[in-house]
DNA sequence: TTCGGTATGTATCAAATCAATATATGTCAG
DNA sequence: CTGACATATATTGATTTGATACATACCGAA
């Protein structure tokens, strides 16, 4: 019932295409609440228009195929506020870059080292977005979402910049079901490039 | 593909069946990779099964429908190491929250300080769960996304403490020219000493 | 004690959704 | 002038979800 409520926001920030949404859902202002493809977009855009939260205007350029621009009514503003005042869905973090920390025991030195700058990249690239959306910043609410945005992803490259060394440390490091490596105490430097890590496949 | 790398990793920690490796996937040690519902947890265990990934043993108690326990091969945890190491996909948030603070403007007091109650609350108890499971932490990549869990939590919390006022403020502030609501709900009007919202410049 | 609620468990199915692709055109670099 | 890329609508096959069925056990309340 999501893609309901996406789409409807996305249009009360101003007319757009079924194509526009998607590109705005995935990689632009409006990546941050939910994600949809062609296949559910096209159709609850179609669903929308039907209940009359809608309307549609074909735009025909010359030779382009011809634009259908969406434009929200006072009903789908209405319908938006009423759904966005039920209880709403927990949110959700889901992290392929923590699933490789979690098993940086197997991994190796490089491999760690690699995801952890994907993640930089990526961090610094969604950072680079908000703080170019400056401009059209004037509803308040963009306003506050952007600086919590800003904020959290700034604190996320902080922790990885100063945390980044001691999950590469981990590399090859099975900690078994032996007594707690903590024991070992300073897990650091000497054991640096020793090991053949190699990621054997301890069981 | 990634539920593969799920059931793989939680098998790697420990034997268990399709439903504990579900109830891990949504709330608990492994909610922050991914997420699986039954209906492609089993086929994809059968499916690991028959590459030999994994192995299963049927468990039949007193009058309980015996458990399926699977348990990772050998040549399971080399599978797992060797997904690990493709380029991880990007993290993903998605925040129905967020959806309501982007629209705070349009929304009324009361259902702004429920939105973020309900987003502390949920923080909070994902931290507990977190703080919880300090004893298994002997994993070192274990250990370290805890921590980064646990920091970027306190951080949301910490934020949503400082700033969360500043979003209740903005109930019923349209920013740009477009006079929304309908007239269904006059919460311009109604707003206490609201000046004229000084932000406009609309686009 | 029996009813309902919750928890453990496996498993399936219709409906929703995704990823990929087809179609069509414009633009811009090499 | 060719190939890559962006815009744009739309569909299709495969996957995934959300709900449910089935079966049992435990626990508190009527």
């Amino acid at each position: 019932m999501s893609v309901r409520k996406l789409c409807l926001t996305i249009l009360s920030f101003g007319d757009a295409t079924g194509y526009e949404i998607r590109k705005e859902s995935t990689s632009g202002r409006f990546s941050y609440f939910d994600e949809a493809s062609f296949g559910s977009i096209y159709p609850t855009l179609a669903k929308l228009e039907n209940e009359g939260l809608v309307t549609v205007r074909e735009e025909s350029q010359s030779g382009k195929p011809t634009r259908k621009v969406y434009s929200i009514t006072k009903a789908g503003r209405a319908a938006l506020v009423t759904e966005l005042c039920a209880p709403q869905q927990p949110d959700s973090y889901r992290s392929p870059f923590l699933l490789i920390a979690l098993c940086a025991e197997h991994l190796d030195q490089a491999t760690l080292r690699a995801a952890i700058e994907r993640r930089r990249l990526h961090l610094q690239e969604e950072l680079s977005v908000l703080q170019g959306h400056n401009e059209e910043t004037q509803h308040p609410g963009a306003r506050w979402t952007r600086n919590y945005g800003i904020a959290c992803m700034e604190f996320s490259l902080g922790y990885l910049a100063s945390h980044g060394e001691e999950l590469i440390a981990m590399a090859g490091r099975p900690a078994g079901a032996n007594p707690i490596d903590d024991g070992s105490g300073r897990l650091s430097k000497t054991t640096e490039q020793t090991p053949p890590v190699a990621t054997e496949a301890a069981e």
